[in-house]
DNA sequence: CAGGCGCAGCTAAACGTTTTGAAACACGAC
DNA sequence: GTCGTGTTTCAAAACGTTTAGCTGCGCCTG
């Protein structure tokens, strides 16, 4: 046709680019892209000729080049410890929905709470340049020189369920201190007064509010604090098991356990010490599950609404990207306690519950949706 | 400094760019290049004033200009139904590690098993230019025009889980077949003779073929195949309730269910019917789970090779983007069968199994090609 | 001292977009 | 005829890299 100055043979095993396009149907890069991002400027005949182009090459335009260019890649990273925790896939799924909403994607890694990955996760995600980083914080410091990148590096963060003492960012977590709070009352309520406490490592920030909570709920209570009834695991199964064997060796009759993975691991230890729950002894645990469903007996559990937490948290993020520069914010969000059976008392509690807190819908009703 | 000829004069807000870099240093873009690649042709001076402003200026090569460049992103597209679905946590940390061991990050995408999120997300993958895409079709058609994309674009796809009739591209997936089968032979073994099951969606690969083990099984078994004792469910819990109240109503005493989700869903209208698991009925499940620990009784399971999955999955698609063109290649990975106690007779038939099957190292090397 | 050969380093083209500034053109108004 | 005023289209610069091809330069060989 007319391509006398610039013929650009169009590679052999290659997509199909704006130039192609522009060859194809005879006019100028500049009118591809204008009809690509239907600028109004484009006349009828023109368009048309152009629309036939693109889908006669398949041309799919290449956002690579346009992130290049407008300094924007519409991805956002999410670092978190371990996407097999059962408590993460929701989050993730909450960033992710609210994510998708606006037109971004997630770029998703695991630190397996190590500092090393987290580091290495974090540089390969500045260099990708994606537009803003969800963190949950392993646990641990971070390295000052990363610490330095973090905070002078012009794309936002926002920590997502840990929060850092030292960085000034935005963060988005559940109420965890007023939780453990609650679960403590729950089982002070229930007619437990030696209450144990298995709690996550202690350089985690929610690991030391849900421990700031139970011992402030036992003060309240008027229940003594026994340091050898509190036990500090790291959140997976195994410690919640070694726990388990060393808080019920001094008979509490309450347990209030910091995560899900840390009870599966200290009913385990339950059974094998052969104990009986909720006779000898309540239980609360943190976050609840569709398969609690079928535990025996029903375990009372804080929810934390894990699918808000991830969606807040990206909406906030994209709010920054958007240019919403001011003061970091610090975003609670409210845990629900769900009063079942582990405590005893059921009935009684539970009703009493239910006045003063009416219920919820409950977010099992989210899965696989 | 010596900038006579370029002085381009870095723009504010911006990160440093590799010019910004030469500048400093008083080198050419070239040299950083060089130096950043460590290419051996630089000399040790000039490497180390260029070493040295990077430091200062706390550069970071933008990836985004070496894809566009490389024509390689080094991403990869990961497509499931849900990350919330308790199955593919495991399977997207198996590709995770997989693709960072070698390089690449994971760009995830839930589909909700919805034909249009999925168009959606795979259109949108090819237009970021991943080098490949992991993809666990969802339930029922791809559109023509989709179809025919996937054939002819350029770059790899790998088929996880489930495997799609017309589509010539590699896929891993577990033998369901072989799993379905060991499952209903077992509990044929300990003595049930109405067997029933609680599928998934026939339209999707691996359902069909748990429902076709089923069927052989019974009847190489010599049992009755009862069409009223199977009923298809959707994968999720609330199927596997309703189903679980249909399928019972006829009194099975068997009972094989295609995942764990519906599992927990019969488990609580076996509860609401007042039965009892393994007196009334035997059972046998897919997927085994760390929670499951804490049912009662303790479920015979079926266990999918979950992170071997996605990791296998993920190291076959980098094989076919560094150019290893070839046959699709069908992967099967062989599912392990976890005698516990919902069958009853659990000591006799594990010791059975035992004789008749010689316990072999793991399941990585059952791999078959 | 000419010729050849590496080597260190440079220039410039390429990757596929968006976007700026201007050209070409038509149409009225003065 | 001149001037403005739009409208439609274009050419070219920019984004931040990699890399092919080239230039000196020093060193060895004869």
């Amino acid at each position: 046709m007319s391509s006398s100055k610039r013929s650009k043979p169009s590679k052999p095993g290659r997509a199909a680019s704006i130039s192609d396009v522009a060859r194809e149907s005879g006019v100028s890069i500049f009118t591809v892209s204008a009809v690509v991002n239907n600028k109004s400027h484009v006349g009828k005949t023109l368009r048309e000729r152009v629309e036939n182009a693109i889908r006669k090459l398949n041309y799919r335009p290449n956002l690579i080049a346009r992130s290049l260019i407008k300094q924007k890649t519409q991805t956002i990273g999410m670092i978190v410890p371990d996407i097999v925790n059962p408590f993460f896939p929701m989050v993730v799924r909450g960033a992710e929905d609210a994510a998708q909403k606006q037109g971004y994607n997630l770029l998703l890694c695991n630190s397996d709470d190590s500092l090393a990955k987290e580091e290495t996760a974090i540089e390969l995600l500045l260099s990708k340049r994606v537009d803003g980083i969800l963190l949950t914080k392993a646990a641990g410091e971070f390295s000052p020189a990363l610490h330095k990148t973090i905070q002078e590096v012009n794309i936002p963060f926002v920590l997502v369920m840990r929060t850092y003492p030292t960085l000034t960012k935005d963060a988005v977590i559940t109420d965890d201190y007023q939780g453990a709070y609650e679960a403590v009352c729950h089982l002070a309520r229930s007619g437990r007064n030696r209450i144990g406490l298995i709690s996550g490592p202690l350089r985690i920030s929610n690991a030391k509010e849900r421990w700031r909570g139970f011992r402030d709920a036992l003060e309240e209570k008027k229940l003594p604090y026994e340091p050898e009834l509190v036990v500090e695991g790291d959140y997976r199964i195994e410690s919640g098991f070694r726990a388990g064997h060393a808080l019920l060796s001094h008979r509490p009759d309450g347990i209030y356990v910091a995560n899900h993975l840390m009870t599966i691991g200290l009913l385990q230890a339950v059974e094998e010490m052969g104990l009986k729950c909720p006779e000898d002894f309540g239980l609360v645990s943190f976050d609840d599950y569709p398969w609690l469903g079928v535990f025996r007996p029903r375990l009372t559990t804080v929810e934390l609404p894990k699918h808000q937490l991830g969606s807040e948290a990206a909406e906030l993020l994209i709010q920054r990207i958007g240019g919403n520069h001011g003061k970091p914010v610090l975003k609670k969000l409210l845990p629900e306690l769900r009063i079942r059976e582990s405590c005893g008392f059921a009935q009684f509690v539970s009703a009493e519950h239910r006045r003063a807190a009416p219920s919820e819908p409950s977010d099992a009703s989210l899965v696989n949706k």
